[in-house]
DNA sequence: TAGTGTAAGTGTATAATGAACACATGAGCA
DNA sequence: TGCTCATGTGTTCATTATACACTTACACTA
């Protein structure tokens, strides 16, 4: 803190955050957006967001604009970065600090905002045009999901209370976007100790059925 | 962006930059504090930082505060993580957004800048009293740079232009705070094929002189 | 100039981890 | 009862990580 500066003294940016909301669906990892319907950008699609007020933490604005935009709640949420050039924003200069959440299937019920927005999940892979430098913050948050998942637990936020083994496998398929060896997976995971076979049993399906487990807690670890 | 909020409508934060300046002296790894010469925290140690202005990019302000409080230049330095608990300055709300640098013993020369103000290097183990949240703040990006130096080549911001390896090798155990196995550490350090032997020598050394090597690169890269 | 002090430099054996690979099992259903 | 289909399970081999000790090259001193 320079002593130069007055703390009232000069012009102060307006600060926002977006949210990056992860789920699998249909077998394809997809991400949260709105459409704006408000210049500038009206029409395009961009993150969930909004700005910071003046008396609420920046997890808590995430936390709101999270459940505003998409009524969810109670996920998992991670600070990714901090984007502040100065033209990222044409009206004025915006900072935005960029928030991951991860949601099972279950967690999002669309449009409970009181604002009926356009809002949709979108493939990663597939996205439009987004507005602002928000195609910039989606590829950075992919790449820290994709590290977090080898060295954290952090796939927990993605699944339901109970899955089976080849799920489980599935969701590390699809982010990385790797085959997986079933025996090979299936070693390494359990070694680690964080989930446990819940003793249930898939039912009603035509094949053998699959085991059900649990993470033996919800917390996100660093598993090595 | 949610279309609820003006970007005008509301009070806006101040938004802050505070920087982490590490570099290894006398065996030690420490950090640049500078002594407030202001209200509040008068007197007290605090992180190097200042407000970001309207018109500046965040890595911009960071290198501008980094320059005015301790002369160095040209440093490694990346955003680590942004503290915005509403309380946090007693002032007002200031959302800080932190910086960690790197340098090299002979890169900085203190009180280059214009204020005479107190500056000096503190082990990080031994700090004092710290002003806001900074003590929350080192303790963060200590883990950091712990973490990367785990996975990239982030070290060579902290070393002279030509090293051996012993110097190198010391770095590591400084700041993992672990003794590392001689023969080991080369075998790894050298697989990698980051550096390589300058064929010059250390001198004038009641020892066996040490081979100098050197970064092929001087970009900081992924290792594993 | 021989001897001493000091840090540099070097290899091998063992353990742990990661990667490749194929077949029997248990449920629903016809 | 037999067909279909995803589940579940072990071993071998390659790679990587760990543990461990002696010789070398220089400066200095006697």
């Amino acid at each position: 803190m320079s002593n130069k500066y007055d703390v009232t003294q000069y012009d102060r940016p307006s600060v926002s955050v977006d949210v990056l909301l992860f789920t699998i669906e249909e077998g394809e990892l997809k991400i949260l957006l709105i459409k704006r319907n408000e210049e500038p950008f009206l029409g395009t699609w961009a993150l969930p967001g909004g700005f910071v007020r003046i008396e609420e933490s920046l997890d808590d604005a995430a936390k709101r604009e999270l459940f505003e935009e998409s009524g969810v709640k109670n996920i998992y949420l991670e600070q990714l970065f901090t984007f502040g050039a100065p033209k990222r924003d044409p009206r004025t200069r915006v900072i935005t600090v960029t928030y991951m959440a991860l949601a099972g299937k279950s967690e999002w019920k669309l449009s409970s905002s009181g604002d009926a927005q356009d809002a949709a999940f979108f493939k990663v892979d597939g996205l439009p045009k987004l507005a602002f430098d928000h195609a910039e913050i989606v590829k950075y948050g992919l790449e820290r999901l994709r590290n977090k998942l080898g060295y954290t637990n952090i796939v927990l936020g993605l699944l339901p209370g109970a899955f089976t083994l080849t799920e489980l496998q599935k969701v590390y398929e699809i982010i990385l976007k790797t085959k997986i060896d079933k025996r090979n997976f299936r070693k390494k995971i359990l070694s680690t100790g964080l989930i446990s076979a819940s003793g249930k049993k898939l039912e009603g399906i035509a094949h053998r059925p699959a085991m059900l487990y649990t993470f033996k807690n919800k917390k996100i670890v660093i598993t090595d």
